[in-house]
DNA sequence: TTGTAAGCGTTATCAA
DNA sequence: TTGATAACGCTTACAA
């Protein structure tokens, strides 16, 4: 409440100049023509507040507040040339670990004032050039797209795009050999198989399988079942590998119960899973028929669902960072525009828990 | 392969303008340059080929595949005030019922050109305002908010909007009286809440339990405890209503089995859940303790999260439109960009799912 | 501390 | 069928 030295003034209804094609909310040029100064000044008070004298940015804050201003994003962006907008691309987002990733995204970018466009792929990679070269058009402060598999034509437009200085990163998987062209923040799901071979092979198993996610797309999936696969073989255990029916996962998951028993010549005595959807549902089953779990099968599933450690017995699984992912893509992201360097990269930590369907 | 009668100038390096502050990518100018006629031509083409001259077409298309031209949307959405990009606030994304709407959503906008700018709330009121503030800085097509309960401010730039003729939705509940303010997409939550307590009183149940959400904001769950409550007393049944502990859903409903028993002086027979996280949760815990369910304790769900169904017994529970809400919420702001005209709501179906944890 | 002028890349309007 | 011109609302560069 301190006394106005040039009052406003008095207006019933704020002077809205009758713009050719506008949409009816002010602009600078309304709060300006209000406060009686010119667009720049208060174009300067909204950026940099100092910078005004304080009788003036008072005439400015009345006027905003009159005017409900609200700043046009694409003019200031034409302007500028820097948007605040950041665009991820995704696979799904329907009970996923992805979705934990882009609600930490999301949460993350929110405080530092970045907005979050987001796409879905469907594990598609032609659906992921599409949607990368529609979200382009927004010239997007930076960019985030799942895995390293990309489409030809994206890649050239994440390359186009990271040329031009905007930050690419790509999420949910780390390879530092070779150098990658972007920064990938994730971690390497070839360790994550051989560490599932390990657990499995470390409890005395030597006839394994690995359940393979029936999203041919999904090829971090594969990668662990690959590796699973190399680490057991190596260690002379025999192994399986088969992939999960279409649908559901959970029901996925328990219809390949029996095409584990009836494949094997002698019956798999541990089972690797590529998510916990399909885990569960074979530990369910299992458990539904009668098998004791983990003494006639072990069950490890990857992912590290919330309902797993609540069955009986409770499903081992690999905890991932997915909402650190999130998070850490959000300080890549920040970390590059303010110093206007390109993203770096970070492995995140996963961990094997051991619960009880692997034996505790 | 069609002779060119104006050949375009042949060009190792296409001819860009060093623009003041450009960034590098190709402007329609480039292409106008390239193509030997002006901006608006290109632009004409872009928009509309067929009053194009098919030669002069024919010269344009070359020269947007040389300059690999990428039409800068900002620029696109000053000039003509219409956007492509539909706004989308929800609580959360994380193994949650939003995911799948979310997920729907953002697959039926794409086919249609419209892009998803998505922030999640956190069912908090103060960041819902917050995160509106700054999408409509974005001028969208369109604003998709969850739920009916709004801040103050919040409802003041939704009607703001509204007003200024951009469509605003309101997803998740459907209250036809009295006339909402904005269209509506989903269902009552009420009709929900009676359903599930005629469902447990059918089962000839007369002490019943409702585990609400842990989320104070979460007020459609408070609102189906609310109505189901009613419905219990009024048949004559007793019924307690119950807050879940925050954290972990899973957990909660696990721990919500003490309280259950020990608060009421004859034990509850039947439990409704907020969620079917929470319905797990209690369920999981009841087997694990050696209660028979449904016969000592009955457990209904809400949501029907994919789990649910496979456990034994398996969950009852309320199937909601998750995906059906993001499709008709797409479906509903497609027509109002076409006509021109207000959105228009619709309630979906939901079903509630008798299975073995209710008696079948 | 404030203002002027020019432009960001596109589309609307009107004229040719 | 094509073009000239003037916006859209804001910011940069430079001047006062």
């Amino acid at each position: 409440m301190q006394a106005n030295p040039k009052p406003l003034p008095a207006l019933a209804d704020p002077p809205m100049r009758p713009g050719r094609r506008g949409h009816g909310r002010a602009t600078l040029a309304d709060v300006a023509l209000l406060a009686e100064v010119t667009k720049i000044t208060v174009s300067r008070y909204l950026r940099e507040p100092a910078t005004v004298a304080p009788a003036t940015a008072e005439r400015i804050r009345q006027a905003l507040q009159r005017t409900a201003y609200m700043p046009n994003k694409q003019a200031g962006l034409l302007a500028s040339g820097r948007s605040r907008m950041v665009a991820a691309l995704v696979p799904n987002l329907d009970h996923s670990v992805f979705g934990e990733t882009v609600q930490a995204l999301s949460e993350s970018l929110q405080p530092a004032g970045l907005e979050l466009l987001l796409a879905s792929t469907g594990y598609s990679q032609a659906r992921e050039e599409e949607q990368l070269a529609a979200v382009l058009g927004w010239a997007p402060a930076a960019i985030v797209v799942t895995g390293r598999q990309h489409a030809p034509g994206t890649l050239r437009l994440l390359q186009a795009a990271a040329a031009g200085g905007t930050p690419v990163l790509e999420i949910w998987d780390h390879h530092p050999q070779p150098e990658p062209p972007f920064a990938q923040i994730g971690f390497d799901h070839r360790a994550v198989g051989r560490a599932m071979a390990r657990h499995l092979l470390a409890a005395g198993h030597r006839r394994l399988a690995y359940l393979d996610s029936s999203v041919a797309e999904d090829l971090r999936a594969h990668q662990r079942g690959a590796a699973f696969a190399a680490t057991a073989r190596a260690a002379g255990a025999r192994v399986q590998r088969l992939r999960a029916a279409t649908g559901d996962p959970f029901d996925a998951g328990r219809r390949a119960l029996d095409g584990l028993r009836r494949a094997a010549g002698q019956a798999v005595s541990a089972v690797a899973c590529a998510n916990d959807q399909l885990g569960c549902g074979l530990l369910l089953e299992a458990r539904a028929r009668g098998l004791a779990v983990p003494g006639q099968l072990a069950v490890l599933g990857f992912g590290d669902f919330p309902v797993g450690r609540h069955l009986a017995p409770a499903l081992s699984t690999v905890h991932t960072p997915s909402a650190e992912i999130g998070r850490a893509t959000a300080q890549a992201v920040l970390a590059a525009l303010q110093y206007r360097t390109p993203a770096v990269g970070t492995a995140l930590p996963w961990a094997l828990l051991a619960r009880a369907s692997t034996g505790g």
